[in-house]
DNA sequence: TAGATTGTTAATCGATTAACAATC
DNA sequence: TAGATTGTTAATCGATTAACAATC
């Protein structure tokens, strides 16, 4: 889904007022079939021999995907990578905003990184509450991964980015989105070697 | 498959010299019927009444997957989020290593970063060569991500890991893998909101 | 009307699962 | 032998595709 708003930002950028489930389904790599059936599972409809008008369907999937308003997030653990989060561009016209950054780091707390600043990991709770922050990204070491998590959902959180190697085991109704950047680096170097082999 | 490896990991680490179908199966959240069917796909069998060698599972995976040997690897782009991936642990242990870090910028250049040392980008071409480089992170801006891309493939990299919020077009001789950290989040946020509506 | 494109049905495909005889 | 677990077959499931009448 993410990838049918990127790519229909693209149309719109274009100028264009309606598209094709044909024109969608070239740019994605999949059947105008699938992308019919997409849109219609998500009780999107365009008109016969015309096509999808482009800024409906953006708005709908937005609003579906949940993201039509502006989620703030916490992240948890500043050293490089919650730094290079908290500095990544993209978030803000895409629904998300850092919204408060935490670290057990002395050093590290009062210090302002984009226009976030660091605050002492005691604190959480309470500045998640005032915010009304629901969606944490997890940049803390492995080991420190799960009872932190236990920590932040104790507080509230019900969604969680977690970024380090580790599978977090909590409870359901909290959901966990995982990024591993060995898994990815795994996976392109077995698309080398399979591209390699094929060549042979 | 990556999955299996970390699973595996463990189990090792508890002293297990083999594990069963059903034990795999646990930990991964699917049927041991798909367990023994995937490495069967992979030519791997275990013994009947007794499971699977663990390490012998293990050193095959591993060869299979490309990463029984050190891969060198390249990060293009030393902002924030390149250099916390040059800082990210636990690549060292899985089969990769960071063996270079290049940008334009000339501020950076000749820092060190854990163990690498920032190049200059015009060095691309000779250090990747010298030091037999396939696999790079894109680290750069969005804007800047195909036009390096295009000039880090005309040095010999076969695959790319693109952190950048853009869809690269590149040959087919090229492998990517793509990181976008919105589109991780936007999934978790559906998921968020799917679970809540789950519970109403 | 002619051309383009939808929504939907039926067919296909691949991946997953259940079941069980064979094996340790 | 009895219990555990494999390898494999046949059945199931869900997702994708092809096709086409209905619609603009």
């Amino acid at each position: 889904m993410s990838q049918y708003l990127r790519q229909l930002e693209v149309v719109i950028h274009e100028g264009r007022q309606t598209v094709s489930s044909k024109e969608l389904s070239r740019r994605l790599g999949v059947t105008d079939s699938l992308v019919r059936k997409d849109l219609a599972r998500l009780g999107l409809s365009g008109c016969a021999g015309v096509g999808f008008p482009c800024q409906e369907l953006l708005s709908s999937i937005r609003k579906l995907l949940g993201i039509d308003s502006i989620w703030p997030v916490a992240v948890v653990g500043c050293g490089n990578l919650g730094r290079a989060l908290i500095g990544y561009r993209g978030f803000s016209d895409r629904g998300f905003r850092i919204a408060a950054a935490f670290d057990l780091d002395p050093q590290l707390i009062g210090r302002h990184i984009g226009t976030a600043t660091i605050e002492p990991f005691s604190q959480f709770a309470s500045i998640v509450k005032a915010k009304g922050i629901l969606l944490a990204a997890l940049c803390v070491p492995a080991v420190a991964a799960q009872p932190t998590a236990e920590r932040i959902i104790a507080s509230g959180i019900t969604g969680i980015l977690n970024f380090a190697p580790v599978i977090l085991d909590l409870p359901d109704r909290v959901s966990v989105a995982h990024v591993d950047f060995t898994i990815e680096l795994e996976q392109l170097i077995f698309a080398v070697v399979q591209s390699k082999l094929d060549r042979l």
